[in-house]
DNA sequence: ATGGTTGTTGCACAA
């Protein structure tokens, strides 16, 4: 049943494998029950993506697969229109399924996964960067400063020194290196902020953990999955969180969700 | 310096 609230929850989520994580998914969408859900590494086709599941669940769903690998999704509850998978008409598509956008309750969203640079000096560096760069054009082109906008999803990047558990484990590593950062930057130069760090500032809150070596329960994680926000929603937001809970118990993501609590206007 | 885990697929590779 759809009901009207005085705000809109909007969440992104790695699955890591929507297939391996559809228990968990639902059941934590009946128990949350967000507005607009942006999903990243669904892992499947197109054609496998359980658009009825979630209809059951009071969900619209919008899926850019190619199967095995990258595929995201928009999930809501309050519209879903004008869907486009890839980047807008007139950038460089990319080759892979990594960006998906609809407007749903008239915000403007897109679910994003980032590529992962690997190392500094490998291939996937060079098509992060590149990535990242299409990224802030995709926005310029459909897009206005003014427009409702959020870009959620993993980023691969983690904003600055806070956002890793140990700086020093990171040195010389991806997703902290100051290119990644600057890349990170412009695109929130579109007119976008991190909202996480309107209401946290404290170091340790991480957003995904290695599913190796107990990393979840010694702390070890990085905060590399963000909702980037326009002023118009940054400004109306009151209230953001990560849910650890959905790091816990069998079988879960090695990301958790990322929420964010958007007021009307 | 290495290893640790989970997901895909197919007996490695990506994260």
């Amino acid at each position: 049943m759809l009901y009207y609230r005085s705000y809109v929850l909007i969440v992104t989520w790695n699955v890591n494998s929507l297939k391996a994580r559809l228990p968990r998914v639902t059941e934590w969408l009946a128990e949350v029950t967000p507005d607009v859900l942006c999903i990243q590494e669904t892992k499947l086709a197109q054609e496998k993506f359980p658009t009825e599941a979630i209809a059951e669940l009071g969900y619209e769903s919008a899926h850019f697969g190619q199967g095995q690998w990258n595929g995201v999704a928009i999930l809501s509850r309050v519209g879903l229109e004008n869907v486009v998978p890839n980047f807008a008409a007139g950038v460089e598509p990319d080759h892979e399924a990594r960006i998906i956008s609809a407007t749903c309750g008239g915000v403007r969203v897109s679910s994003v996964y980032v590529p992962n640079g690997r190392a500094l000096d490998n291939d996937h560096y060079t098509y992060k960067l590149g990535w990242m760069s299409r990224l802030r054009q995709h926005l310029d082109i459909s897009c206005k400063t003014t427009d409702d906008v959020v870009v959620a999803g993993d980023f691969n990047i983690a904003p600055d020194d806070r956002d890793v558990y140990d700086v020093k484990q990171f040195e010389g590593a991806t997703h902290v290196s100051q290119p990644e950062r600057d890349a990170l930057q412009n695109v929130c130069d579109f007119g976008m902020e991190d909202t996480f760090r309107r209401f946290h500032q404290e170091e340790g809150l991480h957003s995904w953990w290695d599913y190796r070596g107990g990393s979840f329960y010694k702390g070890h994680g990085m905060r590399i999955d963000l909702l980037l926000a326009t002023s118009s929603v940054a400004e109306r937001s009151t209230w953001t969180s990560v849910d650890r809970n959905a790091r816990k118990g069998e079988s879960p993501s090695d990301h958790a969700p990322v929420l964010l609590l958007v007021g009307d206007k």
